[in-house]
DNA sequence: ATTGCTGAAAGG
């Protein structure tokens, strides 16, 4: 059986890639960044520069009446958004705000993981490029890939880069879920792989943050197969249009896997009456692998129990920044340590103001310097 | 279209 897959970077890159500028997130809402020392670029291009006190910043988001959802044009958050705002929300925020502005260590290391993922995806599935013209295009590949993947699982197989999306706490969050599968015991179980660039397990601060990636993997999934995620509360977040025709190479796609659509509509309800009449169980266990990159060898395995009020309460408290009920806050001074690997770090205010004792500029250059 | 368009995750 052939599964097949969007693989939609070209694709998109042609369909979308002529954006205007109020695509791109508006720089003045970032501080003044004149004083600082070494900042790219791309940031002194900006020509309008303002100085950004807490107190502007309310002033400021009052003014405009939006919240960061709004702000950044988002009709979902991503659950990678979510768990990169709980290591620290104000470097997310800065990652919005300046897409593209990562050292390339980093996104060398990112992209060692990106492959190691997609070989580990194409052992189970092909992946097949699929024209895409507009986003009901683009949700009906998704879509797609789940009526492919619904059936394995029920027949017990393993599936790998199952979509997920729905309502929780009343954003809508969508994500990726890295593989599913029964365990000896018929456990219904999530597994998350994580390859690493040193061959040590993680501190507890990142298996905090993953803990949190899949137990929101969990939350949504479990809505999804429980009827509570609608086709109606689908298209109302993301603006869809059910009576929108689907592209050609679309719809041709669709019948290679059977399934004879022509409106966005008709995949809409194939794929909701699919989800309810496979009746798949919720999540029973969650898990998390490290491998080290380099010699692909396992580092260690968490087993993550889910709680489920903590992880609501401590998604909820994310929420309040994407829906304008607070202010972004930076870490915590016990966790200072994740600025000397942040790419904001000279830019961040939070760590300027940061009143409790943080390194100074100097400090930490010394620091470094050792 | 005086508006529309939005790949999630990749790791520290």
């Amino acid at each position: 059986m052939v599964e097949s897959r969007r693989e939609a970077g070209a694709a998109r890159a042609q369909d979308w890639g002529d954006l205007s500028d109020s695509d791109f997130p508006d720089f003045s809402e970032l501080g003044d960044i004149e004083e600082l020392g070494n900042q790219p670029d791309s940031l002194s291009q900006n020509p309008k520069k303002q100085v950004n006190s807490p107190e502007s910043w309310k002033r400021k988001r009052r003014a405009d009446a939006s919240t960061p959802m709004e702000k950044f044009h988002l009709g979902c958050l991503w659950v990678t958004d979510l768990s990169a705002q709980s290591w620290c929300e104000q470097q997310m925020v800065y990652g919005k705000e300046l897409p593209g502005f990562q050292s390339e260590e980093k996104t060398a290391v990112l992209s060692a993981g990106a492959s190691i993922h997609l070989a580990r995806e194409l052992e189970l599935h092909d992946l097949v490029n699929v024209h895409i013209s507009t986003k009901e295009d683009a949700w009906a590949v998704k879509l797609l890939n789940i009526l492919s993947m619904v059936p394995i699982l029920q027949s017990g197989g393993t599936i790998r880069e199952f979509p997920v999306f729905g309502e929780v706490e009343g954003v809508f969050l969508v994500g990726i879920i890295d593989e599913l599968h029964y365990t000896s015991k018929g456990e219904l179980e999530l597994a998350e792989l994580k390859t690493r660039k040193r061959p040590m397990m993680p501190l507890e601060a990142q298996k905090e943050k993953d803990r949190f990636q899949v137990s929101l993997y969990k939350c949504i999934f479990d809505a999804m197969v429980r009827g509570q995620v609608t086709s109606a509360s689908l298209v109302r977040h993301m603006k869809l249009s059910p009576e929108r025709l689907l592209g050609p190479p679309v719809q041709r796609h669709a019948q290679q896997g059977g399934f004879t659509v022509k409106s966005f509509g008709d995949l809409l309800d194939l794929t909701f009456l699919s989800l309810s009449l496979s009746d798949l169980p919720v999540i029973d266990a969650l898990k998390i692998e490290y491998s080290h990159q380099e010699t692909d060898s396992l580092l260690g395995t968490v087993m993550v129990v889910f709680e489920e009020e903590q992880v609501r309460d401590k998604l909820r408290h994310h929420l309040d920044y994407w829906t304008g009920l607070r202010e972004p806050q930076g870490v915590d001074v016990k966790e200072a340590w994740k600025c000397r690997m942040c790419d904001y770090a000279a830019v961040c205010t939070w760590r300027q103001n940061g009143g409790t004792r943080m390194l100074t500029e100097e400090q930490h250059a010394k620091k470094m310097a050792k």
